[in-house]
DNA sequence: GATAATGTTGGTCG
DNA sequence: ACGACCAACATTAT
């Protein structure tokens, strides 16, 4: 579910939550599985009394540095974090608790429990992952760089982490519209302007998500909601994506949904061209 | 009631 | 190097 302005906004939440500088006091773990590399037991006595000292997002995973460990946690398609105060049972779909020394707690739910949780020594699992789009370093170079020697889809080439990190299925297609490209043109037959004007549209998109504190596609509880249980603002912005059958806003041709790499993909066929 | 689809990613197998 | 397909799951829409 949540892509990079998601994630975003999620950790900004948390800084306005003031979560840094609390002291993890105690863990529930309720789905032993959310653990990517401990058994329950091991995390919780090395998380325990441990401190957070940072929050950041790194493409789509939060990254919590604890004072000897980093936890870093990716919410794949339905992760979500709560706070709270009040001493309730678990949700159904709660699958960690960590109680903070504040009296507040962090509820992790996860209906599909897809998401993951890696207590580490080091960040070396963000290595592996791309460029960050709305950084510096991401010019317009360095993007055709990352283009070069690729004869791949443009669409799974976007939605691969190891390169632009942070984009996925929402954004991929919006940038894809705004740019023009058909999601199914091949990257090495792109020409020189299509690329300026995908990398602009990377940028724009992403720029405008976090903006609009993210995407929240239906009113489901599986749906994305920020920290504070908030919606995002984003939806009502999207141009093609859910938008099948609809007019498409710069043509009124109506757009259309097919498979690529096994997500639904839409476009403007009549905007985006297949040459 | 069965089937498909869902905002993610990692693996296998051609 | 790539794509096609499956896997991990629960829920909603068709």
């Amino acid at each position: 579910m949540p892509e990079l302005p998601e994630v975003e906004t999620i950790v900004r939440e948390m800084h306005e939550s003031q979560l840094r500088g609390l002291k993890i006091q105690k863990v529930i773990i309720f789905w032993n599985r959310t653990l990517a590399n401990q058994s329950p037991e091991a995390f919780a006595k090395q998380i325990k009394n441990q401190t957070i000292e940072d929050i950041k997002r790194r493409g789509k995973f939060i990254v919590f540095t604890l004072t000897q460990s980093t936890l870093i946690v990716h919410l794949r398609m339905t992760g979500k974090f709560f706070i709270d105060s009040k001493e309730t049972p678990p949700h159904p779909h709660e699958r960690v608790r960590l109680y903070l020394n504040d009296g507040r707690f962090l509820r992790y739910e996860d209906q599909r429990k897809f998401g993951k949780w890696y207590l580490l020594e080091s960040e070396a699992l963000l290595e592996k992952i791309g460029i960050e789009p709305l950084s510096p370093e991401f010019t317009l170079d360095a993007f055709k760089d990352l283009l070069k020697g690729q004869k791949r889809r443009i669409k799974p080439f976007l939605l691969d982490q190891h390169y632009v990190a942070g984009v996925g299925n929402i954004y991929a297609d919006e940038a894809l519209w705004a740019a023009k490209i058909h999601p199914a043109r091949t990257v090495d037959g792109l020409k020189e302007n299509e690329i300026k004007a995908l990398y602009k549209a990377i940028i724009s998109v992403l720029q405008a998500g976090v903006e609009n504190t993210g995407t929240s596609l239906g009113a489901a509880r599986a749906n994305y909601y920020s920290v504070s249980g908030r919606r995002g603002n984003n939806q009502d912005k999207l141009k093609v994506f859910r938008r099948d059958g609809l007019p498409c806003p710069r043509c009124h041709t109506a757009i259309q949904k097919i498979t690529l790499a096994q997500r639904g993909t839409h476009f403007c066929p009549n905007c985006q061209k297949h040459p």
